[in-house]
DNA sequence: TCCCTTTTTGGTATCGATACCACTCTTGAT
DNA sequence: ATCAAGAGTGGTATCGATACCAAAAAGGGA
């Protein structure tokens, strides 16, 4: 920096000036700096500038996961709308595991991000004490808890639930299986469970849950082919299946196909996500679609600037229940 | 960290060293110090620490997209063996989008990353020469550069179409098609098809692509879906489609089940990449397996130890052709 | 016991930017 | 002509860690 103030013949301050607030620079001192930015190629550095200004324009993620194809929208949305404003993202996954978030958490913090998004809202006192001692906005995406730590940004999972099982009720089904959601440190799911309960209770069906807590069977699509054997074969009444997510749904469409079981007269199917698979013409199943992408930008705005964000504390994103085929 | 030099009766610089090189503290100072770090919860600051040492602890990555399953176990793999060693991760990606490179570069070098993971390997001189003027190990990966810039890690795209069309002819199948990989910015694609066109060449069969690279289509499951209006109407004797992604072919597969076209006997489909949809027991497809977790490890470990990496220069990590059902 | 080597420890300068303050130079109103 | 307000500019201290060097303490062989 010292040599681009020699060759433009300012001061080092001006040299920062240009590049944080160019406003602040007459315009002929500023086109000066730039050439001479240019003719050095002077990358500045932004570790000395996070030490003396406290401000290091890198926020933080910690994910359970980026397998996940409408989590990363979400992240593909923080990460453009932080890069647009000249930020930068720090990721960190815990691959599901609580117990990491503390440890992910602490090395995040070493680096003195000036903001954090969070996707789990169930956090260890050792993560919470962490992060009351720091000074910088919080954001929990993905689910709306009822005592944001900071700022949440996401929609309800229960609402949206129940809005699914009140739909197929609506569709005349009575026997209406909730498949999954058993994945440990995965509430999302067990929210949307919940929402289907409230909803059968309402309507004085009983629900059915499968696979119990303590069955171990294996995830996603495999978990949906499974269907059939495990839970139908049980329980033949059943003609309608909610399912905790797009990957479960497409699973038994495609073991229904297989089997020639009718979808949906025999069998309604949903799902949970809009996942790209679930909207194509080959499946049309219906769905409960979620902006994942806006998730990730609303996130960023909030963290931009926390003072507006904190005024709301919650910002409900919502969903959009979409009537295709299955149902 | 003066605070906590001063609670054990130690100067700063012993504090310093039980964080990084603890072996070189005896023991009675070194649980003197860390008791006083937990008491106070002093959280080191690496802005500092990057600045004096000159290692930000910190690497950087550009990947084209994370809404990939395939990709996103890379980053993944790559995420959790470099936080295991302590360091972190710099997202940013470019949306396959070329011209966005130089600038994601320039901000990333500005937070003086320790090492640099690329996804692409066509790069603008403006990117080649920012790499140039910096010292630290890069690593293009998912792809093997005949000219890496420093280090690459990935497999031979072209090897894999070649194999592949190679295993479609040896089932008897004349007509093959290509199908898609003409997204811009996205040679890998592209490299499997010189693959399938030097195999369809060395058996002197005529390649067929489609679609042809001025046809706006979209990609995906879609594109597959397509396939039977825009590619087999107008040339109906092809009975095999070689697809440049698993998703392109599950989106074949799914519109060949609805119009009752037999696979493979009709049709032989084959896809790329291992989705985890691909391999579900629903599809049965015929695809080639990336260990895309094990790209993102071995990148770290070059990261980790440029030396041992650079003494290699190009890391193949291979590929798997599995044989199902669909061809 | 003494001297030499090795281990352990601390003081101080330093990394490269920005905050803070002080100063000069405009501009426009009175 | 004078003054006040504001814009533009630069000098210097500072952020919090680690590198470098020097010194003290601990072992080990004669």
């Amino acid at each position: 920096m010292k040599d681009v103030a020699d060759l433009a013949s300012v001061g080092t301050i001006t040299v920062s000036r240009v590049l944080r607030t160019p406003e602040k620079v007459s315009e002929a001192k500023r086109s000066r700096v730039q050439k001479a930015i240019e003719q050095l190629g002077y990358v500045p550095d932004n570790t000395a500038g996070a030490l003396s200004s406290n401000k290091s324009r890198v926020f933080g993620a910690i994910v359970s996961t980026v397998n996940d194809s409408v989590f990363a929208q979400t992240l593909d949305g923080l990460s453009s709308t932080l890069r647009a404003a000249g930020y930068e993202l720090l990721l960190t996954s815990t691959n599901y595991d609580p117990t990491v978030e503390e440890d992910a958490l602490r090395a995040l913090l070493a680096r003195r991000p000036d903001g954090i998004v969070l996707t789990s809202t169930s956090h260890s006192s050792g993560v919470k004490n962490l992060l009351k001692s720091v000074n910088i906005p919080i954001v929990e995406i993905w689910q709306l808890p009822a005592q944001p730590l900071d700022i949440a940004v996401g929609f309800s999972n229960f609402q949206a639930g129940y809005d699914m099982a009140h739909h197929l009720i609506g569709k005349g089904k009575k026997n209406i299986a909730f498949i999954g959601g058993n994945e440990p440190g995965n509430d999302r799911g067990r929210r949307r469970r919940d929402g289907y309960i409230a909803a059968l209770a309402d309507a004085k069906l009983p629900p059915i849950i499968w696979p119990s807590e303590d069955q171990d069977l294996p995830s996603g699509i495999e978990l949906g082919a499974a269907v059939f054997e495990g839970c139908l074969k049980v329980n033949p009444a059943i003609n309608a299946v909610m399912c905790v997510s797009d990957q479960v749904a497409v699973g038994v469409l495609c073991e229904a196909r297989r089997r020639g079981v009718e979808v949906p007269a025999g069998l309604s199917v949903s799902g949970f996500g809009g996942f790209e698979l679930a909207m194509s013409s080959g499946f049309n199943l219906t769905t409960i679609e979620i902006p994942g992408r806006e998730i990730g930008v609303a996130s960023a705005k909030a963290l931009l600037d926390p003072e507006a964000a904190r005024a709301k504390k919650v910002i409900d994103v919502g969903y959009t229940l979409i009537e295709r085929g299955t149902t």
